[in-house]
DNA sequence: CTGGCGGCTATAGCGACGCTATAGCCGGCG
DNA sequence: CGCCGGCTATAGCGTCGCTATAGCCGCCAG
């Protein structure tokens, strides 16, 4: 029992992390993690201070292992793929850690941003960078991470509300959207060769089909065809 | 004392709703209430069922008031003018009312909506609906209602924590974005009939195009676009 | 006038919460 | 061997959301 000092200290956040996923409130009590942990309430206290310092403890851990499998996946080498790979990363870790994400960007406190909140900022403030150094940001690198978070949370809300997941419609369209308004076109040098049949199909109906209603097809319609031949030709 | 019944109740919400504007923490204690309103326990569980109950009662109300200035104020004629200005007071309302704001939209339950919420949700389908009957919108209106939704919310919580206002770049820019990626041009009445060119370009596009999902369209879109398709080539 | 009735409120308290003052365990070092 | 310091347990404080129970008081029939 004498250097179970760290060992102790993990398995109280491994169990709280796994109760807070468990809960369906989002919140949990220190006297259920101690009980689930065998472990009584001071034992708790010295290791955290207090219960958001528990809460913190665990999301700034679990956004860590986020943060590091999303770098060991390294670049495409194209940087809008890298951004969209990073948003739907993003995003997949807030649906699938619901109550962890509630915890980074649901404080009630004016002026409160959680340590793994701030390192997502930071993480995206570099990504930003990258893409001003290649020359293909719209915006200063720190707007252009404020719109980034602010809609990439608030799709990531959206779709805890709703039950949604990461590839759903909103999500994309949303994604793209920032996208395209924040990451300017790539260096002339793309010419892209052996365009296969199918997308040159679908580039040459994009040209040739007006946007508004056509024949029996709303106007939301042929925006929305308009979406997916841009999808098809991509 | 007698028929004090809606004074009672109203008093209370009152006391809630400042002491929650006054909080930090944007918690409050339902003793507090009581102690403030000059009144026990039982009379607030009486009339407002459990803390969660007054809560949403005085969101509801908070809420309902600023709908009613909103729509008080009519249309502009313009619809896109119309959208901004929505935006902006949805934002101004989540940024001058951070604690209820949070209560309508930064509950941790899956799948909760709180009345507040789903009335501004039903609100903002009803402009969509609008633009689309105006052939003004780019998507199907529940799609854009749910794009719209998520990054307004998103921005808005962005400034809460920021300490930002309405009149934020970041609130500009993602508001402009979303507006032009949601709201296609006034109508043209340019009424292209359909071209040859378009027939010829939607048959090659339906003769490459497989069934099923390919990308990132599923099955049943691969479908209704073929549907599509078939409308455009005939 | 009166006596019951029913809606609203107060008294008092339950169980659970976050947190802690205090003391005891126990391995390492002189 | 003794003592010292880090970690843990016992027990409890004050507060929380909530409620069982009873009492107040205007209202209406008798």
């Amino acid at each position: 029992m004498a250097t179970e000092n760290k060992q102790t200290r993990h398995r109280i956040m491994e169990v709280a992390a796994e109760l807070l996923a468990a809960s369906t409130s989002g919140q949990i009590s220190t006297r259920e993690v101690c009980d689930a942990a065998g472990v009584r309430p001071p034992t708790l206290y010295h290791h955290f201070g207090d219960k958001d310092g528990l809460l913190q403890a665990v999301v700034t851990d679990g956004f860590e292992r986020y943060l590091a499998r999303k770098r060991s996946l390294g670049t495409t080498g194209d940087l809008a793929q890298d951004f969209r790979r990073g948003w739907d990363m993003h995003v997949e870790f807030g649906v699938t850690n619901a109550a962890l994400y509630h915890v980074m960007y649901g404080q009630p406190g004016r002026g409160r941003t959680t340590p793994a909140a701030e390192a997502a900022h930071a993480d995206l403030v570099a990504m930003m960078r990258e893409l001003d150094d290649a020359g293909r940001l719209r915006l200063p690198a720190e707007v252009a991470a404020g719109v980034v978070e602010a809609a990439a949370v608030g799709v990531t809300f959206q779709l805890i509300r709703t039950g949604g997941v990461a590839d759903d419609p909103v999500c994309v369209l949303v994604r793209d959207t920032v996208a395209e308004a924040v990451i300017g076109p790539a260096r002339t040098y793309t010419a892209s060769p052996t365009t296969p049949p199918l997308q040159q199909a679908a580039a040459r109906l994009s040209a040739e089909l007006p946007h508004g209603p056509i024949g029996a097809l709303r106007a939301s319609e042929t925006a929305l065809l308009h979406e997916w031949l841009a999808e098809l030709a991509d």
